[in-house]
Formats: C-alpha cells, structure tokens, sequence
DNA sequence: ATGAAAGCGCTAACAT
DNA sequence: ATGTTAGCGCTTTCAT
C-alpha cells in the first residue's frame, strides 16, 4: 500500500503538501496539486485512516450496540442509522448484546478501545450508573428504543405506553374483557412501559388487572410460545392477548396454529412492532407499528449533532407509533388495512 | 483516557514493560506483574487500538457487506459471523451494498482504508476483475452466498441450483406442469444458479421451459409482488411457482391474497431461503432453507484460519440446503413440518 | 528480567 | 506557497 511518502516522493513535494491537498487544509498552485493528484491516482494512493485516527485522536467510525439483530426490528433501525452515517462518511461497528448486560459490557469496552467517535445502543440495563463511567469518558452516547432511568444524555425512544394503551384499549372495545399480556422482562423499560399501557388501559375500561393474564417472558420467538400455551392452559384463558413484540407473536400464533385455535374467534391478538409479513399470516395481524427506520436515522443524526457541537443540551426525542388494525384483533375484514409495507 | 506511559509512571516501570504485561509477550516477574495490573486497575487502562493497530499494521477488525441487512436472511448470516469473531477477539464494520456495485466499491474503499485485517461480503458483480485490485493488497477476502466466476479466493455458497432443483422437481412430482419462475437478475450468480436448477428439473421432467413464465425481477417485496402480478394475468397463468428468495415470496403471497386465491389450490408455492413466519403464514409456506447461520460462522473460521496462515490454498465451503414441505406446495396436511424453528 | 528508543502514517504547529 | 518536524500510543528490536 502507497503511503502519503510514497506520494510525496513522487510528486516532488513534502508529505505536508500531500496532506493539505488530501484534506484542502491550505492553498496549493494548481501546478503542484495537480501533480500531486496525479501521484496520487497513479499510485492508488488511499490515507491509512489508521493512522489518520490515531494523529487525530477521533475516528470516522460509530459503534451500534443492538439487542438482537436477528429481530427484524434492529435491522431496520441499523438501515436507518447506517444511511445517515454513510451520508457524512462515517463507518459503522456493530455488535449484538444479545439482551446480555455482560456481552454489552464487552462490546462497549471495545468500542472505546477502537475509538469510536460515538456509540449509538439499545441499552441493556435500566441502571445509568452502569453508564456513567462511559459518558465521564466523554464518548457521546444516544440511547435507542429505550433510556436507563435518569439517563441525561440524548435518546430516541417510541412512545411505548401510548402504543400499548391503544392496542389494549381496542380489544376493549371490541368487547373483550379478559385480556392477556404476553411481555419481556419488567427490568427492559420498553416491557415495563408497555405494560403500564397495558394497566391503564384496563383501568380507563374499568376492568380488573388479573395478575395470571400478565406474563412476563424474554423478548423471543420461543417465548411467546410457551407463554401463550400457558395462557391456553388456563382454567380460563383470555379471549383477547396483547403481545409486548413482534417474536413473541410469531410464536404465539404458532401456538393458536398448533391447537387449530383461530383468530379472532377463539383469541384476539394484537402485537407490538408492525412486520412486513403480518398481512401474510393465516390472519392478517393487527400490530403497533413503530417507526424503525426513523428511531435509527434520528438517533444518527442526534449524534452527528453532538460530535459537531458536543456542548448542545441533550435532547429525548420520543417518536409516535400507529395502530394498524387488521383482521386478528376481530374488526370486519372491510376495514382491514392490507396495504403493502416496503 | 489513561495511556501506557501513564501506566509505566504510577507502577514506576517502563512502558516496553507495561506493554509486554499486557500482551503476555515476554517473561515478567511477579513482583512488577502485580504492580503493572495494580496500575491497570487504578487507572482503568485500556490499550489503545488504534496506537495499537497503527504499530503492528493490522487491526483485529473484519469489514463486512451484506446486500440488504433487511432482508432476514442477511442477520442470521451476520450473527453467524459475529459470533464466530467475537469468540476470536475480533470487531465488525459493516455495511449494506443494496444489491449496487457502486455502493458496494465504496464499502470496500472505506474497509480498505480502515486497515480491516479481512473482508466478509456477498460480491454485487459476477466480474472477477472488479476485486482482482483489491486481492492483490493482500486483504484476505471471503465470498458469501455467490462468487464471482473464476474467483479464486475463499468462499461459502450453497448448493442452489439443487435446492432449486428440488423444489421444482417436487412441484412436477404434485402434478404441475406450468410452473412459473420469480427470479432475482441474472448477473446475480445466485439468480442465475437457481435459475439454471428450475430449468434443469423441468428438463428432468420433460417438461418444456416456457419464456413467459420465467421473471427476473429485483430480490425486494414489491418485486414479488409485481411480478406474480404480471404471471396472474396471463392468459394462462401457471399452476405453481418457484420463487428465489424469501422476501419475493412474501411480495407474491400478498398478490395472491389480494386476489382471494387460495394456496395450493389456486396456485401452489415453494420459496427460496426459510423464514421464522413460514409457518405462520395464511398457509404454511414450503421453503428451500439456507443454513443461513452456518454460512456466517463457516466464512468467519475461513477468514480467521487464513489470517494465520495467509499461504493456504483457498477453499469454497459449498452447504446443503434443505427442502421443507408445508401445505404451499400442496402436499397432503398430515405431512406438514409445523416444528418451530428458533 | 527490564529499559531505551525507533518508528508505524499521518496532521498541524512552526518555520521559511 | 511550501517544507520541516514533533508527536499521537503503541510494539518490538536492541541494549544492559
């Protein structure tokens, strides 16, 4: 690989003029840039961004933690964030926590050692002393999809209480007055503010919260399964079931599938987070959509934002979601939205 | 941030000592051990990476592109990999070529530039020159899913033109006998080998290869869509079809949910590349699965056993696929793989 | 068993 | 308008 000597060399000119024309720091006579250029191209002259970063002390690079890339969810918002980091020539390093505390330890401690600019995360703990060492470091952080208690930095989150109120507040009033709760973990904020939702709802209704609808499972496909089959073994199962995510749902419909239970009759379902295949599904599924790509593309742009003025104040941006009412959660098939998603 | 020499003040050492506690690299006694680590601690020193990977010319980072991080298939190749080069100590950049050898040349630029000690990627040309430059700079490159003709590097694919092959031949063996082909564009090597298994089997099956029942679209939804569209209006539709990828799938299954037509009475499916939902589905759908994960891991180890032994002879890694039969493809119910996939 | 010092490739302050 | 050079934080060769 040429080095910035080799260029120079080349040129007939110092590595200071090759730099400056590289970077347009300082005029250069056309004569010498051009030559310099042509140096460059002839031989495929490239900065070593290693060492660049290294003078520089800051990188071109964010580090995005995701729970699960493996949840169609995470995909859309890393689209969203990488989108808006390639505008501004930034490169993105990713890893999965898994859900995992530990395995985001790990990868945070490599992101700083890597040197990344800025770190974007689903955090993985509510607890923000857990972070604070990190935000002393100085290393701006945006919180995605969910923000520890307390957390001052910036955040792009959905508005998980009102999404989940909506969803349990038309099964209501669809009639409906036993209804489940299919849930992640209480300590992960998105599940505890979803079922706050889910709470209230009830209670706007005027319905009892009875403690054996609400279960509280990990935020995957197989639990959703077991938990829904929980559900069913009841004395008396709900009639309606709000689902917390968009796994845990699949693997509740596979459970109503298996016992050849059917939507809406024998279970309503609503889930949260829309999916491309809901309207696919044996039955269309009526979902809170949240909007993914943008909750990556702001949070992107929220941290572009800080890296150019790290003194603005923090921001918490909160993004809305949307009911789509489809056939699962028992309205007439006129009304069903069967509109494509791309 | 603590750097080495702060380390080497506070335990009253050399840095070379401190450098060599921390990799292992050469005999220390106790004593200083103790109090190089003591000062570890206190300071809470990390190595810096960049210092690091600017000294030794090589970092402990693996570039990767995908063609569409939204299509699922693409995580679970991610995660794959993740695993695998965490396990080895190793980061990932990634980045998303969307199917478009501009953006995919920009990615290799960047990765290049980054100092990636290995690149993972799903090649966007078929043009083995396209990457002759790059694999002359001696980065260590792995092929996912396709390789270009005559590539002579590492590379995982898998055996599409069987698994095409066995789809279609099972569709003949239901009685079909018009059987149409959504399919990616044919400079997509994948495209092309699947292509080349629907023919193959129809050949099989003396039965002739009708033109208009072969579409190339684009590997996205709205592809599918359209284009089981386009074969629905026919004059004479086919009976069955054999479509490339996953999310072309989901694309047709929504035409023909528009349409009321019934699966596999009206027209019967199999899919290329197995998803989470295909057991949701209106009815379940009948896929050729990928070991998608696997894929992902096997180009990791490949990549991370030529990092040590750059001189090995390269090897391509070709994985099975695997027929699932579920209702789609018109087989009788009791037949039906309703197992959760997790 | 440990230390001193060169140098990776670049940026930028300080020359001229 | 261009050149010289220090130094970013680390690894590693050469000394002792």
């Amino acid at each position: 690989m040429a080095t910035i000597k080799d260029v120079a060399a080349q040129a007939s000119v110092s590595i200071a003029t090759v730099s400056h024309v590289v970077n347009g720091t300082r005029f250069i006579s056309d004569e010498v840039r051009e030559r310099v250029q042509r140096a460059i191209a002839e031989l495929d002259y490239q900065p070593n961004r290693v060492a660049r970063n290294l003078r520089s002390s800051s990188t071109r690079t964010i580090g995005v933690i995701v729970s699960d890339i493996q949840n169609p969810f995470f995909p859309s918002v890393v689209r969203g964030i990488e989108d808006v980091l390639q505008a501004a020539e930034y490169t993105l390093l990713l890893g999965n926590s898994d859900w995992n505390l530990a395995r985001e330890r790990l990868y945070l401690a490599t992101l700083r050692a890597e040197g990344v600019a800025g770190i974007i995360f689903t955090p993985s703990s509510e607890d923000v002393t857990e972070y604070q060492q990190f935000l002393k470091s100085g290393i701006p952080m945006v919180a995605i999809d969910r923000a520890p208690v307390g957390w001052g930095g910036d955040a792009v989150t959905v508005m998980n209480m009102k999404g989940a109120q909506d969803a349990v507040a038309h099964l209501i009033g669809q009639g409906h007055r036993r209804i489940g709760l299919i849930n992640g973990p209480l300590q992960i904020g998105t599940a505890y503010e979803r079922q706050t939702g889910y709470e209230q709802a009830l209670i706007a209704g005027s319905l009892p919260i009875i403690p054996e609808l609400i279960r509280n499972t990990d935020f995957r496909q197989t639990g959703g399964y077991e938990t829904m089959n929980e559900l069913l073994n009841l004395a008396e199962p709900p009639t309606a079931t709000f689902i917390a995510n968009n796994l845990m749902t699949l693997g509740a419909i596979q459970a109503l599938y298996e016992r050849n239970l059917h939507m809406p009759a024998d279970m309503a379902l609503i889930g949260f987070d829309d999916v491309p295949w809901a309207i696919a599904l044996q039955v269309p599924l009526t979902t809170v959509a949240q909007p993914t790509y943008a909750l990556g593309a702001t949070a992107a742009r929220l941290l572009l934002e800080r890296l150019r003025e790290p003194k603005l104040q923090s921001r918490h941006v909160v993004l809305e979601t949307q009911l789509l009412v489809r056939a699962s959660s028992g309205v007439e098939q006129a009304t069903v939205d069967t509109s494509v998603k791309t």
